[in-house]
DNA sequence: GATATTAATGGTTACGTATTCATGCGGTTT
DNA sequence: AAACCGCATGAATACGTAACCATTAATATC
């Protein structure tokens, strides 16, 4: 590998010149300056940005801890956190978490000394924040926050769930399906505490073998809910999922089989990701009323405090709205 | 930071062993591991990624370097590399190209010193494919391919083109469109070659006024091209898309201004994405047969590159079939 | 019991860069 | 002419780790 000081031979400076030319060129003269890059250009040289970070003390790289692109909201999030962060010369490092790889993932993100992590995948009670918080990188959550309440960028979803539900109840429908979980994700328990909000707050009597609570809400266990509600001999005629990703997920287990969206059941989902908004989709959803998403938000935060070294706490709640598309009618 | 030697002065113990416990404990006593891993422990010790790398000429990361996520086809490639990668201890540094950023990219790509790269976003006569074969890194390229020929994973495109054609032609549609573009990614230019060859192999004549060829194929530009179909006198029986994505974005175009597909127009596209599948969208298209997709099948031949130090040359052109879907009906 | 062998550990160096400190030099001020 | 200053450059060092070589302790071999 040719270095720094292999250019510094050819073009008969010092190391410490080529450094120069490269980082503030301004303190070294015109014709060293065209010495120095003539070389560089011979030898093709490229900085090692490694042995920079080693030496600076700062990687330039922001970890994202994602969930899968197949949900569609971590494709919005992602496409977002990356555009921004580059724009601001930040490297992202991209995981996608799983239960299975956590433990490498966070090992991997610490080895790494990123500057910051940014992360979704947090539990209300989980056992990794602690690490996260003793590491001493600036960290931010989207989407999802932790029981500490400490940097965190949400949607008012506790509101969302209710939004939903009232809109469904307000729409003549009274047997509504919950379909989410678990509940040891926050998004996942505000959403349904807004759903039995909703029914505790209207006339109608809540039925219990109308919610279903998942696991984590994988294709082949929503068309498990899809065939137990399909048995069902008083079946909902709405469903309010917990996600845009699981109302998809349901649409297209009630399309494949025959059912038609909404006459013969309603669907409604929170998040309103981008491909809710496809014609032939068309989802309504509960969504934030700011036109940047979560995890834009949340970049924004977390390059402020790593830059300017202000770890003031982030609490942001955003408020909510109902995006009124094709997949819900009156009952 | 708490450094290697922090943990040996903690433990009594010299830097070279604290390096053993982690690297090759079996070198080291029992004793003497559990004395230092409790040093570690007490610590909060955690390695240096960066300082590894610098020492080991070797950085565990790979680039990809990837179009944007608004193509599902990136969704579905970025997935299975990041998996599979991460499976064989690879860390993926995300790059999402744009015209404008290519620059930086490719530098940031090149500074980091990855093991590999991993890219789509090449032309076939591309100024950039030199600076990467002189940088000496293992690359390869998915999806779409240079002149040079060399490193590449595809699917047959003319043979897609052709074939999306032909079963068009066999249903009775003369009049067919072609949209896509630019023919300066060998993908377009293959596909467009065998929407041209299968024209040529049948009676039917091609009227030039039915081919779209577009510069970068965004949401705004496709909506033109609609605009445009919509005003022609002899508006096309079906449409040949270059990409999933574009017939996606088409199909969107055509429904919310109350068409019906395929009623009142059929549309077919290339790739088989993941979300082609959806019963919402269930778009007809051309896929590789293969149940690996082309964005997993390249990165299993990079790390094989990269740890069997195997340059021999990858040239795989995956053989493609029809999936018939809900978005082409006969003329 | 002397010697060869293996096991366990430590000292030193290299990786490639940015930074700190030191030096020389031409020009300006007093 | 002495003192001072800013400019341009170089020498030396630090960042944190793994690898190489050297050393000692423990065990096996004859």
């Amino acid at each position: 590998m040719v270095s720094s000081i292999d250019v510094a031979k050819h073009a008969g400076v010092s190391q410490t010149t080529v450094s120069r030319v490269l980082n503030t060129p301004h303190l070294v003269k015109e014709k060293t300056y065209k010495k120095v890059m003539r070389a560089i250009d011979d030898l093709s040289y490229i900085p090692n940005g490694n042995a920079r970070s080693l030496v600076r003390q700062k990687t330039g790289t922001i970890a994202l801890i994602s969930g899968p692109l197949s949900n569609p909201f971590f494709v919005d999030t992602t496409t977002s956190i990356v555009n921004y962060a580059s724009q601001y010369g930040y490297k992202i490092n991209v995981h996608f978490a799983t239960d299975s790889n956590l433990e490498e993932t966070y090992s991997s993100v610490f080895e790494n000394k990123v500057d910051g992590i940014i992360l979704s995948s947090i539990l209300i009670e989980d056992p990794f924040y602690q690490r996260i918080v003793k590491s001493g990188i600036p960290f931010i959550f989207f989407n999802r926050k932790h029981e500490s309440n400490r940097f965190f960028v949400e949607m008012d979803n506790e509101k969302a769930g209710e939004l939903a539900t009232n809109y469904l109840l307000g729409l003549g429908h009274k047997n509504i399906a919950w379909v989410g979980g678990p509940s040891n994700m926050s998004t996942f328990k505000g959403r349904y505490d807004g759903y039995l909000k909703a029914f505790r707050n209207s006339s109608i009597k809540l039925e219990s073998e109308n919610i279903f609570l998942t696991n984590n809400a994988t294709n082949t266990e929503l068309n498990r809910v899809f065939e137990q509600i399909e048995e069902m001999k008083n079946r909902p005629t709405a469903i309010c999922a917990a996600t845009d990703a699981i109302a998809i997920s349901l649409l297209h287990c009630f399309i494949s089989a025959g059912y038609r969206v909404p006459e013969d059941i309603s669907i409604i989902g929170i998040d309103n990701v981008e491909i809710s908004k496809h014609a032939s989709i068309n989802l309504t959803t509960i969504g934030i009323t700011s036109p940047l998403g979560l995890g834009q938000l949340a970049i924004e935060k977390l390059i402020y405090m790593i830059e300017e070294k202000d770890y003031l706490n982030v609490q942001i709640t955003k408020d909510v709205k109902l995006f009124e598309r094709k997949t819900v009618q009156p009952c």
